[in-house]
DNA sequence: CTTGAAAGTTACACTAGTGTCAATTATTAT
DNA sequence: ATAATAATTGACACTAGTGTAACTTTCAAG
């Protein structure tokens, strides 16, 4: 029994992306995005008392989103099938891990704010959890190296996947050739 | 025949550093510049008109300096060699690449801001042909596989720079495994 | 068809950063 | 000493973003 809303919870978040990635954390304003979205200002007020409140909420957002499809991965049988499925749903939207940076700079200005990092906390540590029985997997199945820290094999898995692709390779092959260096390095046998 | 002055170049592009990394492109205000340098703001207009001036020029002291050291590099003789000096150097300060992305934001508010971006350019393609080298020795010394593309190889080795090292695992250790891992990847052979 | 609740807007006071300029300070050659 | 000059400062007007409160609009239940 009320008016309908000019913007939903989905094209906010949207906007909230974009923005965030074109001007990183400072410089993304309730200013911005109300213009993005064709509202006034005050309307965002309405539902969030400032931008890390926002912020906060949307990452968790985010996060949830990607330990979701992490969970579809990890539904695999083998390891094998794991690691491309991982590699196909990485690639599919890049930007995760500079988000990732980005939510780490919000202050804990209020409680809800402060609840919301403490729930991304969690959500990280599950994700995290997530990835280590898919390492243990590789490992048990004689794939992956003993020797090698497992949060050097996620990080060279998820930083990867942000080195620009100057040359223009096709996306396919790109991604291809990415695996094939982080599973076999760069120098020949 | 003048008044000394209180903050030295150096000194304000090491500030610059700091600042940058902290609080990104949009982030990085004179006013914060002139807090931390105790100087007042009013000071640095003396010396640039505004902070896309300082940060271009900021840049392309950062990157002219990258570029001398990566010539020493290339002085040395194998491959071998080339390869360890360059790990030596870009893990002595890894911001580097971060800091290459910020260069990238800065809008050509100004002739000289648009001056400075092109020698940041001509820079760039130095840098790019001086790596084109060192990957080419590699490739004719037949320690680098042939079939992943230059750019990648690259990246690789300035993108695992940035690899967060949360086991702590100490610094000599965590450079040798990266190195490692980039050399001959994640998998058992 | 009216009324009240949710959605949205307009307007205001406030804060932080910008760019400029006249005034002040410190140094040194004479 | 002191004049010349470069370095620095304080003060001003301006802009962009913030957060709040009073208001208007929309819509559907009674």
């Amino acid at each position: 029994m009320a008016r309908e809303r000019k913007f939903s919870r989905e094209e906010l978040y949207l906007e909230t992306k974009e923005l965030l990635l074109q001007h990183g954390y400072e410089g993304y304003t309730f200013t911005l995005l109300a213009n993005q979205l064709d509202i006034s200002r005050a309307a965002i007020y309405k539902y969030y008392d400032n931008k890390e409140e926002l912020l906060s909420e949307y990452m968790l957002y985010e996060l949830t989103n990607f330990l979701n499809e992490l969970k579809k991965v990890s539904k695999e049988k083998t390891f094998s099938n794991q690691f491309h499925a991982l590699f196909e749903f990485i690639f599919s939207d890049m930007s995760l891990y500079h988000l990732r940076d980005i939510g780490l700079q919000i202050p804990k200005v209020n409680k809800k704010v402060a609840e919301n990092k403490k729930k991304i906390s969690k959500i990280i540590v599950e994700l995290y959890t997530s990835l280590q029985h898919f390492i243990d997997l590789g490992r048990s199945e004689k794939i992956l190296r003993e020797d090698i820290p497992t949060s050097l094999i996620i990080g060279m898995i998820f930083q990867t996947v942000n080195i620009p692709n100057t040359e223009k390779i096709p996306h396919d092959d790109w991604v291809k050739k990415i695996k094939d260096v982080i599973c076999h390095g760069i120098f020949t046998e």
